[in-house]
DNA sequence: CAGCATCCTGCAAGATACTG
DNA sequence: CAGTATCTTGCAGGATGCTG
């Protein structure tokens, strides 16, 4: 068993510091896993990248593509033409952070039949007690 | 350029019914992932991880572990003693979701330095502006 | 076009008290 | 011990209108 990553729950820790936090957090957030991933194709301005995610406020978009701009993640080039248009694409640290997220979507796409089954199963079941019997 | 996911962000598709959404929903909330990692270690009590959450109401803890049971991702055992003990542990489809999650954790302590280096410099530079000059 | 400023809302999550 | 049942709240996120 790999228990990597132990150093988070046990003894003495500060729970405002820990990493593993810090990421989930960023993981959290509705949209900033969906815009790293818009932006794997290639470079978009601020309105294609609205057209992509069709349910995004004005607000959120530009919140999201600052903070992820102020980490590292991604380019914010103004072009001054007129109308001013301004591109975003990922830097190299952005573009290394889609390997680890394509492996979690690749996974959740391949067990998400049985998540599907668990969880009707569990319905039917009575929705209470427990699962490990038979 | 590996375009996995594009399939979600182009043309006509049902916002509720995509599946990058669903994942994401699940990694977004505060506990989930935080408990499957807890769990990553072994079996585990109820208040033993409570005791390795330290921040956890109890509420969400009965609540999160419900759902992940329901999911089909850990098992729950009662054993029938005075006073009554409960153990949770990962079901081999919850274990199977500690390799991209493993990813994920490796690459934010790799990268978390350079964020924060990244982090200051933006927050240094008025805070304001481009990045992609110098 | 690409934003910012404001106001507003819902729901995830916390606190607390009680029970088999 | 391992929960349930309520009540409450903060803040992420939505809606809308204005501007260089």
């Amino acid at each position: 068993m790999k228990a990597s990553f132990v150093l988070w729950s046990r003894g003495d820790f500060d729970v405002e510091r820990c990493p593993v936090r810090e990421i989930l957090s960023h993981l959290g957030d509705k949209w900033t896993t969906l815009i790293v991933i818009a932006l794997a194709e290639g470079p978009h301005r601020f309105n294609e990248l609205r057209r992509a995610l069709p349910d995004i406020s004005n607000r959120m978009l530009t919140q999201t593509l600052r903070d992820l701009q102020r980490d590292g993640l991604l380019y914010r080039q103004v072009f001054p033409t007129k109308p001013p248009s301004v591109e975003y694409w990922l830097t190299p640290l952005g573009r290394s952070r889609l390997d680890p997220l394509a492996a979690l979507v690749t996974w959740a796409q391949n067990t998400h039949a049985d998540v599907k089954t668990a969880r009707s199963k569990f319905d039917r079941s009575g929705s209470v007690i427990a699962n490990v019997d038979s």
